[in-house]
DNA sequence: AGAATCATGTAAGGGGTTACATGATTCG
DNA sequence: CGAATCATGTAACCCCTTACATGATTCT
């Protein structure tokens, strides 16, 4: 999956509260995901262009006599299926739990959604599966770096894990008792 | 720090071993670097260019009769000094140890370099400054989401400090007794 | 009076990926 | 005889970043 298409999906989620134009759009990322997904300004507004090319958003414009003229954003059906697609899915590498995963758990929580306990659970069993492969190729490493970047890799998983265990299980709780 | 500069710097690694044409430059990354650095070899071809033009590396052209000919990179000396001053330097974003440390970590085995351990002393001291930082603003978070990342970068931040303080020291004790 | 807010965009450039182009030699 | 090896590159495209452009209103 890359970054493009999870971006995208960024703007289709906030658009899945309501509909926006660009510069609400911003102001909504800036106030609550920005620390962890900043998406240009500019950038922004040329993903918009896109996603209304690929009819997963459509806009009306709203011309205003005495601010600039403003365009709102909708997201359409199409949209909405590309996007629930998109949250339920684990994602396959662990360079990708930090911005990707936490964004869909973003989500999840911002827009109530039920299936995060299954999106938890499948992330473990992902991370689950490439430690054990790793793990396999472990034995026969006898050239230091080679040690060095594998237990790097263990280390890190087996901390991800942990985090999904203890911290994600009680995030889907609390989600779950509102 | 950029990608890119960073990809600059493997590739002076590389010529740090002795002048290589493109081809060996990348059978050479193939063999050791390539499941932890990959470099597409048409871009190769490109930043070894880009290279030339900083004058960080120098080429000859060989023509052989036989085979195609090929153009033969060593670095300068301007070179030598850029690669050096990147590979003792830590890394400042915990981003970057995955790929950009531990690509340092091996050319300082590949090439003994005797400043190992104060890079891998550099690092833990940035990563503990980091975690402090984090650590505290996480005080006054109630916010689910907000209390998920934050304990997201503190487990896997921890993770990394302790991989530098096991496996990072033990590779350096390897290192220096060769 | 100047800064911040509201509001949307274009253009240039950086760095990476993928596809394509070329062509001889050597190995199985 | 076809595949792999040797050997270097161009071109197109993707996504992101930064800079620039515009211009009214409202707050301090």
């Amino acid at each position: 999956m890359t970054k493009q298409i999870a971006t995208d999906n960024v703007l289709l989620g906030v658009l899945m509260t309501g509909p926006k134009h660009g510069y609400e759009i911003r102001k909504f990322l800036d106030d609550s995901l920005e620390s962890k997904w900043h998406i240009g300004s500019s950038q922004m507004y040329v993903l918009l262009k896109n996603l209304e090319q690929k009819q997963l958003v459509e806009s009306i414009l709203t011309i205003q006599n005495k601010k600039p003229s403003k365009k709102t954003y909708f997201i359409t059906q199409k949209g909405r299926d590309v996007f629930l697609e998109w949250i339920g899915k684990p994602v396959m590498h662990v360079r990708d739990l930090r911005i990707e995963l936490l964004a869909k758990l973003f989500f999840v929580d911002l827009l109530s959604l039920g299936f995060a306990d299954g999106l938890i659970q499948n992330q473990i069993d992902i991370l689950t599966r490439i430690l054990e492969n790793i793990s396999e190729k472990e034995v026969p490493q006898t050239n230091p770096f080679e040690i060095l970047s594998l237990r790097f890799r263990q280390i890190t998983i087996e901390a991800c894990l942990y985090w999904l265990k203890t911290e994600g299980l009680e995030f889907i709780e609390k989600v779950k008792r509102r």
